[in-house]
DNA sequence: AAGTGGTCTAGACCACGTA
DNA sequence: ACGTGGTCTAGACCACTTG
């Protein structure tokens, strides 16, 4: 087992252990859904205390990289629908409720990446990248236009079905097929009229107000893996967004 | 010195001295600012070890509602400028840089409450309020339109100079006027057309896309002090949400 | 019964800020 | 020098899950 440095120089124990446990999820020796080796265990293999090792994958739990299960466990974080419903979704009917929607892929083909994207998702200029246009329906009222640019390596075999038919949620396919796990995203909201296209798309007048987010998700080792543009209508829904 | 209960069937003791702490602050015995005794004079008087104390305060400085000072001790936070911005604030320009506001008072005055402001602040029907109209400029250029709406109970005193002048940062006028802490808030995000008044105000053409923040702020034990709707050019700038 | 995380103790020493 | 928070230990017992 790997060896900290106790010299008092250096981090404190917790640190290196919460460097440790990320660079085992990063490097994908654990997967989403692992148990990980107990805290006794880990105190062991790396000569500290039980209390010290707990001081670390509490941080990490806060920051939802782990997750513990009294009695049977802690485990890697695994981002099932329920996560990414709770965490990367924000829009709410005007009664706060959170409803899943469902998506149709209107276009899907592999390009160059525009200066934006390649940018956006620290690509060579000139890269490819794989684009997907879906509208996404709410209680079957279309509301989100939405435009997915994702970097062609490792993802253009989603296009090698045709009709590009794709699920609801994309996270759980990226890190079930690619092992490839979104842990954090920033998004920048803007209101933005509707074009002719997002018009003929959501089934509204050109011009309308639409919220724009654009999304870039990360992987825990802060990697840009996914540009999503998404064009909400906020006739019967808003972003919800609690500050604590 | 209040005691806690020990007995197995009880609240863990930690989250005991939670409650404790809190509602020193909610009450008003502790103010922002205050510095809170140390953590081995609270385990002495609480009777437990300075480890539970430490786990109990780890939890509040996570929530934003104390702040350690190696060295010097632990303070009961104090929402100053920087945290406003910092938490409240989630307008920054594309470069991602963000500026504080100045503001301009339009119109300011004593009113009854709407159902819409009754019910979102939890007052009785027909309760009196303060509402404020603003004008916020960022580098100069007019690009927030703000309704803020306030109980004229504690608030109507804001009234009595004529020119209704005000702050930019509210919160901290609040803090050491009312001695009012705001702690968390609740945001809606939606787009919206500028009206004729959005867009005198502004200085755009009315049906422009205006982003609308309707923010409902509330106290350490959530009690809705503030409703406040911001319609923002998103022009220039835009909302930036971080997920974790 | 055995193993896990959850709570708690009593004590040690370090790093930082103030006087 | 002293008091503060920050890190760490070794050990105890509890609550929960599984075999």
């Amino acid at each position: 087992m790997e060896m900290l440095t106790k010299n008092k120089a250096a981090a404190p124990l917790y640190m290196q252990i919460i460097e440790l446990l990320v660079s085992k999820i990063s490097s994908g020796e654990w997967l989403p859904g692992d148990l990980i080796p107990s805290e006794v265990k880990l105190a062991e293999d790396l000569d500290v205390s039980q209390g010290t090792v707990r001081t670390a994958i509490t941080e990490l739990v806060e920051n939802n990289v782990l997750v513990r299960k009294q009695g049977k466990g802690t485990f890697v974080s695994n981002h099932d629908t329920d996560r990414a419903l709770f965490h990367f979704f924000h829009l709410t009917d005007n009664n706060g409720n959170k409803l899943p929607p469902d998506s149709q892929v209107l276009k899907c083909r592999e390009k160059k990446a525009t200066r934006n994207e390649a940018s956006k998702l620290q690509l060579p200029k000139d890269a490819k990248v794989l684009r997907i246009d879906r509208v996404r329906h709410i209680m079957a009222v279309p509301t989100i236009a939405e435009t997915i640019t994702l970097p062609a390596n490792p993802f253009s075999e989603l296009t090698r079905n045709k009709d590009c038919s794709l699920p609801n949620m994309l996270y759980e396919l990226y890190e079930k097929q690619f092992s490839i796990t979104i842990h954090s995203a920033e998004e920048k909201l803007r209101a933005v009229a509707a074009t002719k296209h997002d018009a003929k798309i959501l089934n509204l007048e050109p011009g309308t107000p639409l919220l724009e987010i654009e999304r870039i998700a990360l992987t825990l080792d802060r990697t840009p893996i996914e540009l999503r543009i998404s064009r909400c209508s906020t006739k019967n829904h808003h972003y919800q967004n609690n500050l604590i």
